[in-house]
DNA sequence: GGCCTAATTAACTGATCAGTTAATGGGCTC
DNA sequence: GAGCCCATTAACTGATCAGTTAATTAGGCC
């Protein structure tokens, strides 16, 4: 049941199912999940509407599955975030700068006013668990103010690297630029290390074993 | 054609006008455009659906004076923010803690695609401009640091003070909280003061009128 | 090469929704 | 108090959309 040669055209389900699954994350990502329209999904898919229902049950399950696999895929964003705090913020930034399908997609989840259960919601808890340890870690070894708070933090480094493309339009109303144009982004990159490094070098300075 | 007073029941035409917006702000708000229900805007009105066409032309008009409305009420949010910089992340905060209707509106324009003009634009634009300007006096009298991006650093205040109710679902995922649950709020605010006052510190500090 | 099942297709269905039609009622003017 | 216009109503319409039905085709197996 499980092996099946990705024949050169015909009748393979697993490559009608990758198919549908890229087209449906770019109709779920640009239109959540009430404007994302079966029809267009199997329309860019190539496919059959019928082959949707066929292959995934409901709208409903394809698009858990969509987030569930985009989660996965991006676990690593978080978890190959390096050590030093004004480091960290510009790897943030450069990832949540890069998946703009991805933050759409947590976007639509913040919005659609939370039907049903959060999808993956344990995985991703235990992500943000792992990059709150790696904090700890990084205060512990003098890189951050002792008595910071940890989670706010990291909502803090959320929030300064994510909100250029969560909140596009203000963007363009304050700097007349796109948030994904290299223009703005050096100037993003530019500030991120200025405010990471005030924070670390407050820190180290404060750090008994390194004097300023 | 404009005097008309407003009688106790029946028959006032901006009575019923209001009505509707104000049932209309909360379905917008919940829904954004393309999820909102012309028919459940006009049961919460408690008025015919077709009073809605007859003052208001069409659903997408009805949706501009929503939000229109909104950021015109809202404009003083940004005006009134103090000139201390650990003053001014509070009071944003505390502002757009505030308001979850003009968050979400804020949140569906940036998701909706953009089809269509920006609501308001210059109003918005002017309005950012005269926040920035403000941060130019700040910078000027020592409040911050002297090279510091203002643009960059306004587009961070809302970063860090708007996420919080942007990604709710990210908040609870990562502190077990609603973002609009005191005790976040109050570690929040807490957060902010003492990242604000790091930076005013810092400014404040290499200012040769203040040594520390 | 015939059969059986898995994969695929076109056409249909019922629900939902924005917008319209046409009729009714209330109150103001003269 | 009659005529008129503004406000209001119920019922309808055509479009759109998720999901279904039932028929068709391809390919593996003997």
């Amino acid at each position: 049941m499980a092996a099946k040669r990705a024949n050169n055209r015909d009748r393979d389900l697993n490559r009608t199912r990758e198919k549908i699954l890229a087209a449906a994350l770019g109709e779920f990502s640009a239109g959540g999940f009430a404007g994302a329209r079966v029809d267009t999904i199997a329309r860019r898919a190539r496919v059959n509407k019928r082959m949707l229902y066929y292959c995934f049950g409901a709208k409903q399950d394809l698009y858990r599955e969509v987030l569930r696999r985009k989660i996965d895929e991006r676990a690593d964003w978080i978890d190959s975030t390096p050590d030093r705090f004004a480091d960290a913020l510009r790897h943030l930034y450069k990832l949540g700068g890069t998946d703009l399908e991805f933050i759409r997609l947590m976007e639509w989840e913040a919005i659609d006013g939370g039907r049903g259960k959060l999808i993956a919601g344990e995985e991703r808890r235990a992500l943000f668990e792992r990059a709150i340890a790696r904090l700890h870690r990084s205060q512990r070894d003098g890189f951050l103010p002792k008595r910071i708070d940890l989670m706010q933090l990291f909502i803090s480094m959320l929030a300064l690297t994510l909100f250029p493309l969560v909140m596009p339009q203000m963007i363009r109303l304050i700097t007349g630029m796109e948030p994904n144009d290299e223009r703005f982004m050096r100037k993003r990159r530019a500030f991120l290390r200025g405010w990471g490094e005030l924070m670390s070098n407050r820190a180290l300075a404060s750090n008994p074993e390194r004097p300023p």
